[in-house]
DNA sequence: CTGAAAGCGCTTACAG
DNA sequence: CTGAAAGCGCTTACAG
């Protein structure tokens, strides 16, 4: 009845039509200890008769907070960028936060200007950042002179000082190379990532200590430096294909590029798995979506980024109490998806153990 | 060495600075015209020197405008989405305006609620829907009730009161028909979209506008209802190829789809586009990462985000001059790519019209 | 357990 | 062409 037709309430339409103070509608808002039980049901009773929204806004306004977690990209089309959106959304819903989203390419030379001119009008909490930017001191850089808190997900170092998310990409190279030597392969072909990518030379590590773990040679010819994109795949395939000798399997560091191998070896007129084994990672949409699946790693993307968010939305929390720069790296379980891409060599005499299929 | 280390500089630090009234900077930042070339001059110098910027909230107290724009949507993972977002981030930067994303599920019972809490607390300038939330009364009736502006991207309805963008689904379609027609296709299996997508229904049309154009029967029993999932496809493929007298075409009406028919095809044995020519819709990342890549269509998805950006920004500045209701519906201009995954039925008898390669 | 006051950093009327 | 004042809707100290 009292309430102003066409502007929404604010917390003084609240107080007044309570009966309290705006401070300790505020106190009930933000769920503060030391409000009596019957004051604050008639605060509630009220939010939800006038349909009270705080305004994020001035929330940010009056006390420190924006209520805004920025996600930092390079390549959208990424899986891990959408997994890792995926899962920051959700999180930061659930704790009233949203999430803003930009682009950026890591080789901009005025990289610096554009996160420091996005960070200091938007002020977020925090800031999500993947893979290169995460590794990128001209980003960094930008956020320690914003005083803007960051996590880093998978990144190449993880300096004493900063919070990190990361899954264990050498482990999960041996594994998917320890699948294939099972299998019987023997000579297999590997192509690497992007050089400026911190994953590259962590998954070329795994299965180089698998192979040596197994007393197999890693051959220089058999290995080549790709980046991470579809046809470089194609062309590593075609140069692993065309050795005198092929390799009866191809482990490329990420699903895009084994995607290439795929492609390749098909209009080679290869049957795969029949004659070429291949093994990816990251379990990107496409990788269920060919003939045949490809085996791959999952990465667990949207696991990664809720922790991410959390870890900044409790560092912001307790930013006011302690003054002690915190830290943290949190190492996240990955998964191995054996698929129809990955075969035996010799079924006879390497019986296939039986793998999870997904 | 007048301004206060440590936190960032305000407007009233400039102000002082620059010897002018905070209400001159003011206007020096808006571009407001009416500023003495000199003062403007003296200011943005000062503003230069103190790296001084507006911030984002305190903007948003004073004036009406939270440069906020919201992005809705249901699967991230659609190459539609990733499209939009990403020419939404692009176009927001230009404008200083920044993205927020969030995802919904469709049929959530309380996705009113939802949309209700996010828009009320974040007050965004407008917001970007997606198919198919873009069709869901709930979804606009939070947004109307919020009093917040909103463009609709490829809608199945489009109301004279709003904003939308979209590109012609059925006149694609038609020509991606026309396309396999016109290389000796008589028998051309459809697959459609989802039933809750207005896309699926307008594809249809288009592709039975080009049938019939050419005096072709659409046979019952040659289309297929999917829901545009991966799956879907390969099921449709499925049912289609094991018709008496197989079709030596699919037109699939998305490419994850289209991915579904290759696959199937692939481990039916089926060389294609030796014996079956594959068309998709959405040029997704996917398309071009198998083998043979799909011919496709590409959407102006990167253009419809940016024009709605643009719509929403433009509604928000007039707002405040005239109260009324304007609307507005753009159509933009499509691409067909054409791609080995169609060839000519008869290679001989029906030479292949130089398609563009893509 | 509760409240009155000041302040966050801008913009919008309103003057001159 | 420029400025002093009020206000946006919250929160943070500070009292009692």
């Amino acid at each position: 009845m009292a309430s102003k037709v066409g502007s929404s309430p604010t917390i003084v339409d609240v107080a007044e039509q309570a009966g309290v103070s705006i401070k300790t509608v505020s106190r009930v808002l933000n769920k503060e200890a030391g409000v009596q039980d019957k004051t604050r049901e008639q605060v509630l009773k009220v939010v939800a008769e006038l349909k009270y929204r705080p305004k994020l806004a001035a929330r940010s306004m009056g006390g420190g907070r924006s209520f805004l977690i920025g996600l930092l990209y390079y390549d959208p089309s990424a899986a891990f960028v959408g997994g890792v959106q995926q899962g920051a959304t959700l999180r930061c819903r659930e704790s009233g936060y949203h999430l803003v989203v930009e682009s950026l390419h890591n080789d901009a030379p005025d990289i610096y200007n554009q996160v420091d001119r996005m960070v200091s009008a938007l002020r977020p909490d925090g800031m999500i950042l993947t893979p290169p930017l995460c590794d990128n001191p001209k980003v960094l850089q930008a956020l320690r002179d914003n005083e803007t808190p960051f996590v880093l997900l998978s990144p190449g170092q993880e300096p004493a000082d900063q919070f990190s998310v990361r899954m264990d990409d050498e482990l999960a190279a041996e594994e998917v190379t320890n699948l294939l030597i099972s299998l019987g392969h023997e000579r297999i072909g590997f192509i690497r990532g992007a050089p400026d990518q911190a994953a590259s030379e962590l998954r070329y590590r795994g299965f180089v200590r698998a192979m040596q773990a197994h007393d197999l040679t890693v051959e220089e010819s058999l290995v080549w430096e790709g980046d991470f994109t579809f046809p470089s795949g194609v062309e590593g395939a075609h140069k692993l294909l065309s050795r005198s000798v092929r390799p009866t399997a191809v482990f490329a560091s990420n699903d895009d590029m084994a995607l290439g191998v795929l492609a390749a070896a098909q209009r080679l007129g290869l049957n795969v798995p029949a004659d070429l084994s291949i093994a990816g990672f990251d379990d990107s949409s496409a990788a269920s979506l060919v003939w045949p699946p490809l085996t791959t790693v999952r990465q667990p993307t949207h696991e990664m980024a809720s922790v991410a968010v959390e870890m900044l939305i409790t560092a912001k929390g307790n930013d006011a109490e302690a003054a002690t720069p915190q830290s943290s790296h949190r190492v996240l379980p990955h998964q191995l998806l054996v698929r129809d891409s990955s075969r035996a060599l010799h079924p006879s005499a390497h019986p296939h153990p039986a793998p999870k299929k997904v």
